[in-house]
RNA sequence: GGCCCAUUCGUCUAUCGGUUAGGACGUAAGAUUUUCAUUCUUAAAAGAGGAGUUCGACUCUCCUAUGGGCUACCA
């Protein structure tokens, strides 16, 4: 059987995406694009209680910043429209008839509170109780009833739900492209929920597996949390009688925490301080969770690091193009465990993306931050002073740190580098190479350097010692690039200004 | 508790029975540099434990331990 690979992406709309939801989208995305297919997305909104607005627009938003495309979607359209669950109640309801009809699904009248005083009452005898076979014959469900008690209960308007009749003692052989082959006894499943007359909606099994069957999806990759239901849904398209065109599983490994336990969750990221999401979220509770894009993250950088969180292709190559990935991608080569999330590394990612940026690029994102700092230069400078100082920062948010002083006079001067430097015969030097530098026509990096180089030697004096306290005097602490370059960019009057204000404030 | 999945340096990982177990992040040392950073070199760092199978096991099987997930009228 050779279909066409179409994958899809199925969030919930209860909250913003995680960068694990993150992850599952890119591999289906790469898992699509290599293979020619198409990549959907559905929203699964089937939950009306836990749905939070303008959680949708967040996730759209979310993989429009990492660079995933979607061929169908709630946004996009397509064949296969509305792709939006909560726009697609009523197909449902018809395949869970099908299924009461089949004798694969019972009606279930029992109340929530029915249920919980039931678990209740198994918790203190010391038993889980399980929803299946052993304990069908003394609940409030079709299979105990009469088809007259059955209509008249629905007819009174009493509420219901739809029940999967999971089958006794039977084996599902399942294969998983990940994991391989999984086998599970139905007797320790239950009967899971399929349909709630209560808000006239599925749950996620029945929705999903109809979902996928009406839009010819090909191949399901979800998360590592989906395995245990994964025999249910195996049962489902049996019992609807798809299971020749039932889809490909693949389930992706877990993001965890960093450190101590657990997965990956999002008070993580305030207590460790980073990014657990690809955008800034505000909760309606006023509560604020960062983003990586906010952080300062380029989306290729945020996207390389996640490709690589779970997968390998088994090069030593650490940074790849959206291109690169969608040609290397391959479900057999994700890793089967869960994989911590390592914050360290995601900046490295970033650093290696900002020096590869060309410097006009990172120009025109650094000028709106120097208007912030109230300079206005031009953008030739701008690029220049960038392609000095890129390779010293991970973010573009760094620039004013590492170069503020190319702008604009240091205020103050740094204590240690000043008892190291300015000392000695050094303030005397630095006058007089004031003198020497006031001399000078052309101030080029080239000729300065020359020129001072020149007096250097004739005097000699030590160069370590009078670039040292000449830095100290320009940029008024002991980094940067070379003292020739910085001085050519702020020009001779700004150079010989700042020498004299050092010379007057150091003593 | 029950069920399922997993287990190579601190972290992400390569290895698909025979390797000095490789790379990257981070860490440390050294070199380069007028300073900082970069860059380069080097170092420390791993097959959870126990039984098998095999001439040979990180790789296959089983057990144990540990980690993770699921166990809702949530997804």
């Amino acid at each position: 059987m050779n279909r066409r690979v179409r994958v899809r992406f199925a969030p919930s709309p209860t909250g913003p995406l995680h960068m694990g939801g993150v992850r599952t989208a890119l591999y289906n995305y790469l898992f699509a694009r290599k293979h020619g297919g198409d990549f959907l997305l559905r929203i699964e909104d089937t939950d009306s209680h836990r749905f939070v607005p303008g959680a949708e627009e967040y996730i759209l938003e979310s993989l429009k910043w990492c660079g995933i495309t979607i061929d169908e979607g709630v946004a996009e359209g397509g064949p296969h429209a509305p792709y939006r669950q909560s726009e697609r109640r009523e197909i449902y309801l018809q395949y869970a008839m099908q299924l009461i009809g089949s004798g694969d699904a019972y009606y279930a009248f029992d109340s929530a509170e029915e249920l919980d005083a039931l678990r209740a009452e198994y918790e203190a005898r010391g038993e889980m109780f399980a929803y299946n076979f052993a304990v069908r014959g003394k609940l409030k469900i079709s299979l105990n009833m009469s088809a007259e008690e059955i209509k008249r209960r629905i007819d009174q308007g009493e509420t219901w739900v739809i029940r999967f009749k999971m089958p006794e003692n039977e084996l599902v052989e399942m294969d998983d492209l990940i994991r391989g082959r999984v086998v599970v006894n139905t007797s320790t499943l239950d009967d899971k929920v399929l349909y709630k007359s209560a808000d006239s909606l599925p749950t996620y099994h029945l929705a999903n597996i109809v979902d996928d069957h009406l839009m010819e999806i090909s191949h399901v990759i979800r998360g590592e949390e989906w395995l245990p239901s994964l025999p249910l849904h195996y049962l489902l398209y049996r019992a609807f009688g798809w299971s020749s065109t039932q889809p490909e599983f693949a389930h992706l490994p877990l993001l965890l925490k960093p450190t101590g336990k657990g997965k990956l969750s999002k008070r993580d990221g305030d207590k460790m301080g980073f990014p657990v999401f690809p955008l800034l979220w505000k909760g309606a509770d006023g509560e604020v969770s960062r983003g990586y894009r906010e952080d300062g993250y380029f989306p290729e950088a945020f996207i390389n690091m996640l490709a690589l969180l779970g997968w390998n292709p088994g090069v030593e190559q650490e940074i790849f193009s959206m291109e690169e990935l969608i040609n290397l991608f391959s479900l057999e080569k994700v890793g089967k465990s869960g994989s911590r999330f390592d914050p360290e590394k995601a900046k490295w990612f970033n650093s290696q993306y900002l020096r590869m940026k060309p410097d006009e690029e990172l120009a025109e994102l650094y000028m709106p931050v120097l208007e912030g700092h109230g300079i206005n230069t031009d953008k030739a400078v701008v690029t220049r002073v960038v392609g000095l100082i890129k390779e010293r920062a991970t973010f573009v948010s760094d620039f004013w740190g590492l170069s503020s002083y190319m702008f604009t006079a240091p205020t103050e001067y740094e204590a240690k580098a000043k008892d190291k430097f300015w000392k000695g015969e050094n303030p005397a030097r630095v006058a007089e190479l004031r003198g020497i530098l006031a001399g000078v026509a052309d101030f080029s990096k080239e000729n300065t350097e020359h020129v001072v180089h020149e007096w250097m030697v004739a005097k000699e004096y030590p160069m370590g010692q009078v670039m040292n306290s000449f830095r100290l005097a320009i940029v008024g602490q002991s980094m940067g690039p070379s003292m020739f370059e910085i001085c050519e960019i702020i020009g001779k009057d700004e150079t010989l200004a700042r020498l004299d204000k050092a010379l007057a404030v150091l003593g």
